[in-house]
DNA sequence: TGCTGATCATGA
DNA sequence: TCATGATCAGCA
């Protein structure tokens, strides 16, 4: 068995979904094996685990830049835990949420969740019951781009999310919020906080959010693709 | 079972 | 330290 070594990013679009497409069907230990990278037995140590070695293979920029994926392709890679059905398991981190109004101020249009959603790359991976982390598939890839009714959904939630915490309604906020768009945590834990201005204008202290994409829309998106 | 909130590892 | 990759864990 002959390693390869780590890809070069792809040249283009094209050849992106050649290699996703290759990869489709292999259980992500050989994927692994290929690069001889080790597979871990769980992922509780290791929650973005399938995502990185997704990105060593496709040939994604190393590390976590606040760019797209594939920056000359402007795309987006997002693994996602799927069952048999191609039904998510899991919500989609999209990018982290800016407290400050100025940023917010700026709209939809110019917010970072609306540029990293343009062009998304969605490879399944398949995990059926509690298998273990490397027997899970590597499923077809689908490329999506959100349209107009997906724009509108993605808008108004992003709206009203920001709108609230404009108003200092953070605190109030929670990640029922939206019907395609969610607010959640994102910190390594609750020791880490920042500072906001609350509906009184008096500063307190608050954890850092991200915005996540709702595992119905997801769904809705992976359905679209495999009927 | 689904959803929200909490958490883990890594790279620049 | 912050943003990346997400999944874990507990409760309704």
């Amino acid at each position: 068995m002959s390693m390869e070594p780590r890809p070069r990013p792809p040249a283009d679009e094209a050849q992106l979904l050649a290699r996703a497409t290759e990869l489709a069907g292999r259980p992500v230990r050989t994927v692994a094996e290929r690069f001889g990278l080790p597979t871990p037995n769980d992922l509780k140590a290791h929650k973005g685990w399938v995502g990185q070695l997704l990105e060593y293979a496709l040939g994604a920029s190393a590390g976590s830049r606040a760019e797209p994926d594939f920056p000359h392709l402007q795309v987006e890679l997002k693994t996602v835990p799927v069952d048999s059905q191609a039904v998510p398991r899991e919500s989609t981190y999209v990018c982290v949420c800016p407290l400050d109004g100025v940023t917010l101020a700026q709209g939809w249009e110019a917010s970072w969740a609306r540029r990293k959603l343009a062009r998304v790359l969605f490879v399944p991976v398949v995990q059926r019951g509690d298998e273990p982390v490397g027997d899970r598939m590597v499923g077809a890839p689908v490329f999506w781009e959100p349209g107009p009714d997906d724009l509108r959904r993605l808008k108004q939630d992003w709206d009203e999310i920001t709108g609230r915490i404009s108003l200092g309604e953070l605190a109030r906020l929670d990640g029922s919020v939206g019907e395609v768009l969610q607010l959640r945590p994102k910190a390594a834990n609750l020791t880490e906080t920042t500072w906001v201005l609350d509906g009184d204008a008096e500063w307190v202290q608050t954890g850092p959010r991200g915005f996540y994409l709702r595992r119905s829309f997801t769904r809705e998106i992976l359905a679209r693709a495999f009927g």
